[in-house]
RNA sequence: CGGGGCGUGGCGCAGUUUGGUAGCGCGCUGCGUUCGGGACGCAGAGGCCGCAGGUUCGAAUCCUGUCGCCCCGACCA
């Protein structure tokens, strides 16, 4: 018999196995607690904890490490997880902190299927589109399916079959559902995986200020959800990439170990992944400077823009840099200022295109008859030019001749050159200028927990969900779409929350509040005591563990740190001898005596302070 | 997908160069001593050396193929 997880309800079977349940229940209830939906408070001797004192050498990253070596999680397969009971635990709490962050803002839970059947993807076009991501299967009919790696097909269909009028919305429609998709690279642990555990929440408005307003309600949840996780988090503009769509927030964890760029104002609230992120435009051009003669310099062996501004005695930002990109239909050239370097997303979405890759040499020859590290603006014909502004803003600059060895000098923009188009295509770093207030941009590195788009119609018009507004007139539903990374989110708060004796839970998804330890497991008093304090907080909806292994005090200590457990504690000769135990911080190191009388309801207030 | 590396008891590793039938630490089992930060002693259990071919009297070791895993890069709702 499976249970799902979300299940409370225990079907009922026969009459052998009700028998038995209510006899594991009256059990259950005598000597053990319940909590969240029937899962029984247990003791360390009865769970399956399997910490290792050793770090598996697969893992990288501290929370890849520690979700192993606390015994969180085992490998299945590469980047596909088994979560032990603890990891399953914190797993439940992050769940219920977003479906209440969800309710509260109208979401209503649903759950759509795993397995989707090809049509649905091929009457979006994605099934062609996504690629060798998407997980593939055929059935015994030999039809093809694929494991959802999202599910905006799912449900647009099925609101295309439901919805019929405007009255019918609002909808905020979400899951919790296993994703799948089959990245190229798994790594880090649950970071990167193939097969994850995410929140996708669908909106269904009317028009776009009706998005708006549903784009707002999860933006706030989603920040209530990371806050309440206790995570240090930042939401950032984002690129919204190949689902289209016009505007995107993504919640990113900072973290030494993610794997986003992102740019930060010091003074005002602006934030962007670097895919995205502007700086303040550069200063028009000097109308006084005087432009000089284009000529040509014998530049031999100088091909980078640090090489050719070494070799002329000039900044590298006085060098026009001219990158060659293929894209899927046409030759294009890229100018930036040679101290910047090109943002390639944003090259890619000025042009439209759909792939986008440095040209090879024999392509750059072709092109503009030069080789790499001597193509330059000036006289290049049939290819289309895309320039940063910085770019026009330059006079008398450096730019390849177009011919091996030879760069120009007093290079100057619509003089000499003129661009197709003139468009941001620069990648910002950190110490530029914020594009809201100048101040400067700071760089730091964060991890994708979440995101959140404005889908638009994109998909409601690929497939046909349409409804009829007051007018009676037939239109396309306007959708968002909104994802929380679950499993990810877990990795993310022991990145951020960890030390060199393993993870530091905040105390809202820590998989247990406590832990009490006996020091002595043959001191029958200690013991006892222990036991009671166990059973009382769990009473009081403390959820604690009972460390009742005859484990030496030291091995239990090692456990407890390298689990996490907010508080511990412990009950030594002190507590029998002079009736206080020990009430130790797993994130401050802070220990207390409280007398014995005093501990749970001391623990109580504590609780929600961590 | 390009580059690099690794598969030897549950975990971490040595042995591979120079073929001779597998070893160390941790963990595990039993007994004893210990007991406030991963104890000690004694006695044990556990491995077709990723898999499949081949060379050889003999293969963890050499050759071929194959599968899996990790790292860097590219890529990424």
């Amino acid at each position: 018999m499976v249970l799902s997880e979300n299940d409370n309800t225990i079907p009922i079977l026969t009459f052998s196995v009700i028998i038995r349940i209510e006899k594991l229940r009256l059990m259950a209830t005598s000597i053990i607690l319940h909590n969240q939906g029937g899962h029984p408070i247990m003791r360390t001797t009865e769970m399956l904890i399997p910490t290792l004192r050793e770090v598996p050498a697969e893992a990288e990253v501290v929370s890849h490490k520690l979700l192993l070596r606390a015994g969180f999680i085992r490998k299945a397969a590469s980047g596909v997880y088994t979560y032990l009971p603890l990891a399953q635990r914190v797993l439940r709490k992050i769940k219920n902190i977003v479906r209440e962050e969800m309710d509260k803002q109208g979401g209503q839970e649903l759950l759509m299927p795993i397995i989707q059947p090809a049509e649905m993807w091929l009457e979006s076009g994605r099934w062609h589109v996504y690629g060798p991501e998407l997980f593939r299967l055929k059935d015994r009919h030999n039809r093809d399916f694929c494991l959802g790696p999202t599910h905006e097909e799912v449900i647009t269909l099925l609101m295309r079959g439901e919805v019929r009028s405007y009255k019918q919305m609002p909808q905020l429609l979400y899951q919790i559902q296993n994703k799948f998709r089959d990245e190229r690279r798994p790594r880090f642990g649950l970071m990167r995986g193939r097969e994850f555990i995410m929140k996708d929440l669908y909106s269904f408005d009317r028009d776009e200020a009706a998005l708006d307003v549903s784009y707002k309600k999860m933006h706030e949840a989603y920040t209530n959800v990371f806050n309440r996780c206790g995570l240090q988090f930042r939401p950032v503009e984002a690129d919204s990439g190949a689902i289209g769509g016009s505007s995107t927030h993504e919640f990113m964890v900072l973290a030494e170990s993610g794997e986003a760029a992102i740019l930060y104002c010091t003074k005002c609230d602006y934030a962007a992944n670097v895919e995205k992120a502007t700086s303040q435009p550069a200063a028009g051009l000097d109308p006084t400077t005087q432009q000089l003669a284009l000529k040509e310099v014998s530049t031999p062996g100088q091909k980078s823009a640090d090489q050719v501004a070494a070799f002329l005695s000039m900044a590298t930002g006085q060098i026009i840099k001219t990158m060659i990109y293929q894209t899927d239909k046409e030759i294009v050239a890229a100018l930036v200022r040679g101290d910047r370097d090109v943002n390639e997303i944003k090259l890619q979405n000025v042009l439209g295109a759909l792939t986008l890759e440095l040209a090879g040499d024999a392509a750059i020859q072709q092109a503009t008859g030069a080789v790499a590290g001597y193509v330059g603006p000036v006289g290049l014909k049939n290819i289309r030019m895309v320039a940063d502004p910085e770019v026009m803003a330059m006079a008398n600059a450096v730019a390849g001749a177009n011919k091996a060895e030879a760069h120009f000098a007093n290079v100057n923009p619509n003089r000499d050159f003129k661009p197709e188009l003139v468009e941001d295509i620069r990648l910002v770093r950190a110490g530029e200028p914020c594009p809201k207030c100048q101040a400067e941009l700071q760089e730091a590195k964060g991890i994708e927990v979440g995101q959140i788009f404005k889908l638009g119609t994109k998909y409601s018009e690929t497939l046909g969900a349409t409804f009829l507004d007051e007018n009676g007139k037939e239109k396309p539903i306007v959708m968002g779409c909104y994802g929380i990374g679950v499993s990810r989110t877990m990795a993310a708060a022991i990145e951020q929350n960890n030390d060199e004796n393993g993870i530091i839970w905040p105390a809202a998804i820590a998989p247990f509040h406590a832990v009490v330890i006996p020091v002595s497991a043959k001191d029958e008093n200690q013991v006892k005591l222990a036991g009671k304090l166990y059973q009382e907080l769990n009473q009081t909806g403390v959820e604690t563990v009972l460390d009742d292994r005859t484990e030496r005090p030291g091995v239990k200590f090692k456990d407890a740190d390298l689990i996490g457990y907010p508080l511990r504690i412990v009950v030594g000769g002190k507590a029998i001898e002079e009736g206080v135990v020990e009430v130790h911080q797993r994130r401050t190191g802070k220990t207390e005596l409280i007398p014995v009388a005093q501990v749970v309801e001391q623990i109580n207030k504590l609780l929600p302070t961590l």
